[in-house]
DNA sequence: GTGAAGATACCGACTGGTCGGTCGGTTGTG
DNA sequence: CACAACCGACCGACCAGTCGGTATCTTCAC
């Protein structure tokens, strides 16, 4: 392979760093200050190069927000759905699901803060943005729900509403642990939220009372 | 007393109404196009006044919309505590509380706009505002759990985090409402959430068949 | 009652600062 | 030389808040 020295061989590569590591800076001011009070100027000078320089890589300043937006999103979504792969049972699909988006986020702070708390503060454009990707995983939720109920295993509710409440519930929780200074570990909440979100939609307290979701 | 003219009596009477017209201005400016997006300039048009106006009666922009936040959730938070006083037992309080707050959004669509979504995008600032507002709602929510448990009607739970649970899906389901175009009535969806709420902290199904609150 | 003095309410041009985006110019690589 | 990458001074738009000035009351001496 190529060498893995500073002098990066062709310039095409050193093209794609600096994009990256503008993307980088952005992310990290983003998260920090929030998109509206965030200057381009900011990202630049985080980033190592100057206000033209980002400009050159980066048509907007809301285009730089929206593939981070977006591939972040991606990430979660991937990670989410090889969680949920590994799992045949509905219900330990959206448990699955449940758990490791509040784990990544436990384990990523900052992502969190991207996905749940700065997209405001982005004004009307983001509105739809943001809207979309809570759909999107609201309708994850609704999916294995529904397939819960098809199997039999709760009984027949409104699936979509509960996608939206589930999410809600989560996203308020984590919300909650983003705006304290000194947060208990997420990790923890995780058995007692799954208690109360699982109870919500019928499971058998048998069934809640298993720990977590089968055992890898 | 007083005539009822259009020529009020006094100037502290004028003045008075003339304070209201910016807040009642601002109040509509502020949900239709976000804190951020609202200039004074604005809020001054709409209130048939001028930009000096308005400073003559409120010392910043920042304190119209703290004014109107906080008689906002004061005058929720008295409709609540009211509807809940007519409860004497612990859930039909928590019930209460929810189909209030649920029924109150459903008639003043605008009034959820400033509480729930439009205070993002008013920057950091507002976080702690907004903050010390959702915990104000969930620990209402809270305390009526914690009276549930203790009478024994719902089995011991974390009732902390799950007024924040609640909290949040309602928040959720209050924010989708208000971002459709052409929502479905809020108060629809009430019987459904209200049954997944109380199922979630192991109501009796039988007791939530019950219809809603104890008729008045 | 009246009219001058003073207070209160209001006006809108202006200031100072911010910030997204542009553009002519420079640098370094192939 | 050619061309991609980069620089940073600059432009134009926006906007919160100020300030000198005006108009409309209120008060009170006479």
């Amino acid at each position: 392979m190529g060498s893995n020295q500073d002098r990066p061989a062709t310039q095409a590569e050193r093209s794609k760093a600096r994009r990256e590591q503008i993307l980088d800076a952005a992310f990290h001011t983003f998260t920090r200050r929030g998109y509206r009070d965030t200057a381009v100027d900011e990202i630049a000078a985080a980033s190592q190069t100057s206000k033209g320089g980002v400009y050159f890589h980066f048509p907007t300043k809301e285009a730089i927000f929206r593939e981070l937006m977006k591939t972040t999103a991606d990430r979660l979504a991937a990670k989410v759905e090889r969680a949920v792969a590994e799992q045949t049972e509905p219900i330990a699909k959206a448990d699955a699901a449940l758990r490791t988006v509040l784990l990544t986020f436990a384990g990523h702070r900052t992502m969190a803060r991207l996905l749940f708390v700065d997209a405001m503060g982005a004004g009307r454009v983001f509105n739809a943005e943001t809207n979309a990707l809570h759909d999107r995983f609201a309708g994850m939720i609704a999916g294995y729900l529904d397939e819960a109920v098809e199997a039999g295993t709760i009984p027949p509710i409104d699936t979509a509403l509960t996608g939206v409440a589930w999410f809600g519930a989560l996203n308020e929780v984590v919300a909650r642990w983003l705006l304290v200074d000194d947060p208990a570990p997420l990790e923890t909440v995780y058995p007692t939220l799954r208690a109360l979100l699982l109870r919500s939609v019928g499971v058998d307290e048998a069934r809640i009372a298993a720990d977590s979701v089968a055992p890898g």
